[in-house]
RNA sequence: GCGCCCGUAGCUCAGCUGGAUAGAGCAACAGCCUCCGAAGCUGUAGGUCACACGUUCGAAUCGUGUCGGGCGCACCA
């Protein structure tokens, strides 16, 4: 069979009527078309594809719509699974497919491919190795995670080659916060703090929570006392000083402590199922030397500059991203002794990478590092391995050779990246693309996807119930922002304690009969099910105010909805005594073009019709790198499904040709579902 | 002050590159379990898409402005 003929499902048919019409406009009119818009119409009395094209033609041809579309008509209809073409409203083109070899093709699992080639590089996660991760972190994790799904080589598409990078600040001021707190606050020395970890090991208590209470002690510390604030903000000042040199007490204490609160946080991901390839941390950024490499390479392009006049003097500045410097030149003026002078006065708006005190921004460093995953640095980390996940390595940075590359590679050859960032980091982010524009790496700056999301703030009822006295101000917000020098947040595993205690009571109930262990099981996937589309429901622009209430619902638009629509799928097939392979299988031969055509089998045709959008949506979700899309659609198939489901009988039904098309039906609607929830990182429990 | 995001049903949110009577969930009300498990289904009610101009055959969607809310604009990260 020719590829063409193969792959002919939604997006594929989509995809030949597209590129059948421009060439009939280019014949018959003349006309070409840079988008032609094929959409689903708003009932399927109208078909299965809309095209309002005559539209767009009238204007250009000077001719009614509908009468254009009255001359395309006829020449639509030969082409290939369009059953019919009517000419509606005031000129939509609608086309039906044919029902029944739509539903062969489906049975049979013949889709268009999603992927492509290219190395890709996802990072997510990223918090301050101090303290226990909260909600917030939660959505950036899981946002990224289900990114990293959807790219993916799996069974269903080639998908792209890509690493799972969480980065660690694990020198940075938040760690020095915490360093601070255990050896000033505390009073403890390297060894004391050894055994203070032994001892919270020991008698089973996480390390993260430890820190998220001192964390917050530390913080309000700081400022308890306005004659000693100086002081302290010294203290801290100097402390992070001797975590970037490395080789003293003080920069060990940090490393025990980040490394220790990161193997939490790493446990508490893989709790949602979320995995990393690798884990740099600034530690080697800072060690092996990344920014000076950089700066070379920007100074030599003229994009870094020394300023010596105005209110940045004696730093070295870039231009800021998407404002015009404030001299009358186009930036600064050539480079005389080292220096470049400036064109027509300083730009006082520039963005410094280098403080007049010799040390590196965080914009500079994240510019260095960003050169590093497109493979611009002409440098490498080295790589030690660092946890063993059940199917792969997680690796992590040092600064000694170690003679080890991941994949014969490491991870910083990128062809695309994709930086799962809260949106209050905007700018920052659009000043390293900047840079990489600014040094001639247009393409990479294109490439460079900064996948930002609104933070995730507290509704005032979740934050009394947490214990926090809110102030009048707060009650009048619609969210409570949460603050980790305050120590008021959700923290992550006691939210998916919850969340899988409230799963296990009505698992308890409604399963008396299973082993306590499966019922744990069920449980967990139904928690963590829950959580993660509570998360990825909102698209990611939406500030979700997190509300306890609303979190562990499990009616209407839920991820345990969803489930329980492919576990009662799974039921039917384990009631018919049918695998639901064989169900489609069977679909095969037989003819099926009538009854999918009578009224009553477009309510079955409607499902398939909606399972067959699968690729259309996952490249929509790509494209706009929006999971959201795809947790909405999958809410969209069981509810489908559970129409179906009350709709047709299938175990009672008596005619053995409706009865082949109704297990089919079912068979596919399950096989989708699973694979979407499966991109979500939501698994199908056993039973519910 | 400048930049970015947002304002859609009582509440929480969708609405793709402009297109057919603006959609879900929750909450409310009325029904449906001797029938593939009711974490479900059916129905009712609920909207001047903040407001005003403009572009267009056509605007929730694009443009400008106003009002209201959020977030950024450090020699912090």
């Amino acid at each position: 069979m020719p590829p063409l003929l193969r792959e002919r499902m939604y997006r594929k048919l989509q995809q030949t009527i597209q590129a059948k019409i421009q060439s009939l406009l280019v014949e018959r009119y003349g006309v070409e078309l840079a988008t032609l818009v094929v959409e689903l119409p708003p009932k399927i009395e109208f078909g299965e594809m809309a095209l309002p094209v005559a539209f767009e033609l009238a204007k250009r041809l000077k001719k009614a719509p509908r009468m254009i579309a009255q001359e395309l008509a006829p020449l639509l209809a030969g082409i290939e699974g369009v059953a019919s073409v009517d000419v509606a409203g005031a000129g939509y083109l609608n086309l039906k497919l044919d029902r029944g070899d739509v539903v062969k093709r489906m049975a049979a699992d013949e889709h268009a491919a999603v992927g492509g080639a290219g190395f890709r590089l996802v990072e997510h996660t990223s918090i301050n190795p101090n303290k226990a991760a909260h909600v917030g972190h939660l959505r950036n994790a899981i946002l990224g995670d289900s990114f990293a799904r959807m790219l993916k080589r799996d069974e269903y598409k080639p998908g792209w080659e890509i690493g799972v990078q969480n980065y660690i600040d694990n020198t940075g001021v938040q760690v020095a916060d915490i360093v601070v707190g255990v050896t000033t606050l505390e009073g403890m020395d390297l060894d004391r703090v050894k055994e203070w970890m032994q001892e919270l090991f020991e008698s089973n208590q996480r390390l993260d929570y430890a820190c998220w209470d001192l964390y917050a002690r530390v913080s309000q510390w700081y400022d308890s006392d306005p004659a000693l604030a100086v002081e302290r903000k010294k203290l801290r000042i100097d402390t992070l000083h001797k975590i970037e040199e490395g080789n003293n007490d003080t920069a060990t204490i940090a490393d025990l402590i980040a490394t220790g609160v990161l193997r939490r946080h790493l446990e508490t991901m893989e709790r949602l199922g979320i995995e990393y390839d690798f884990l740099p941390r600034e530690s080697e950024i800072l060690h092996l030397d990344f920014w000076n490499t950089a700066r070379e390479l920007m100074i030599a392009k003229g994009v870094l500059y020394f300023e010596s006049e105005g209110k940045n003097k004696g730093c070295w500045v870039m231009r800021r991203a998407g404002v015009a410097p404030a001299g009358l030149g186009d930036g600064p003026g050539p480079e005389v002794n080292g220096e470049l002078t400036p064109s027509d006065g300083p730009d006082e708006d520039a963005k410094i990478l280098v403080r007049s005190s010799g040390t590196v921004t965080y914009v500079g460093k994240d510019i260095a590092y960003h050169l590093w995953k497109f493979g611009l640095l002409g440098k490498d980390f080295f790589y030690a391995p660092f946890h063993q996940y059940a199917s792969h390595m997680c690796w992590t940075s040092t600064d000694k050779p170690t003679g080890q590359l991941p994949d014969g590679k490491g991870f910083g050859h990128a062809d695309a990246i994709y930086n799962v960032i809260d949106s209050r980091q905007d700018d920052p982010q659009t000043q390293v693309k900047e840079a990489l524009r600014g040094l001639g790496y247009e393409a990479e700056s294109e490439r460079y996807t900064h996948l930002n999301y609104a933070f995730v703030g507290l509704t005032a009822r979740t934050a009394e119930e947490l214990g926090y006295t809110l102030t009048d101000e707060e009650r009048a917000k619609n969210f409570i922002e949460v603050s980790g020098r305050k120590g008021f947040g959700v923290k992550a595993d006691d939210l998916i304690d919850r969340m899988i205690a409230a799963a296990r009571t009505e698992v308890d109930a409604r399963h008396p009969e299973l082993e306590d262990a499966e019922r744990a099981e069920i449980a967990k996937t139904i928690g963590v099910g829950a959580l993660r589309f509570f998360l990825l429901r909102f698209t990611r622009t939406t500030l979700i105010a997190f509300d306890f209430k609303d979190a562990l619902s499990f009616d209407g638009e839920t991820g345990p909805y969803a489930q329980y629509a492919a576990v009662r799928a799974a039921n039917i097939f384990r009631k018919a005594g049918v695998e639901a392979e064989a169900a489609l299988v069977a679909v095969q031969s037989g003819d099926y073009a009538a009854l999918l055509a009578s009224e009553e089998g477009t309510s079955v045709w409607e499902m398939w019709l909606a399972a067959s959008r699968v690729s259309t949506v996952l490249e929509q979700a790509i494209a706009a790198a929006e999971p959201a899309i795809l947790a909405r659609y999958a809410f969209q198939l069981a509810q489908q499904f559970n129409n179906f489901y009350h709709r047709h009988h299938i175990l009672t039904e008596t005619d053995e040709t409706r009865k082949t098309l109704l297990l089919a039906t079912a068979a596919v609607a399950r096989r989708e579902l699973v694979r979407v929830l499966g991109w979500l990182g939501i698994g199908v429990p056993s039973a519910m």
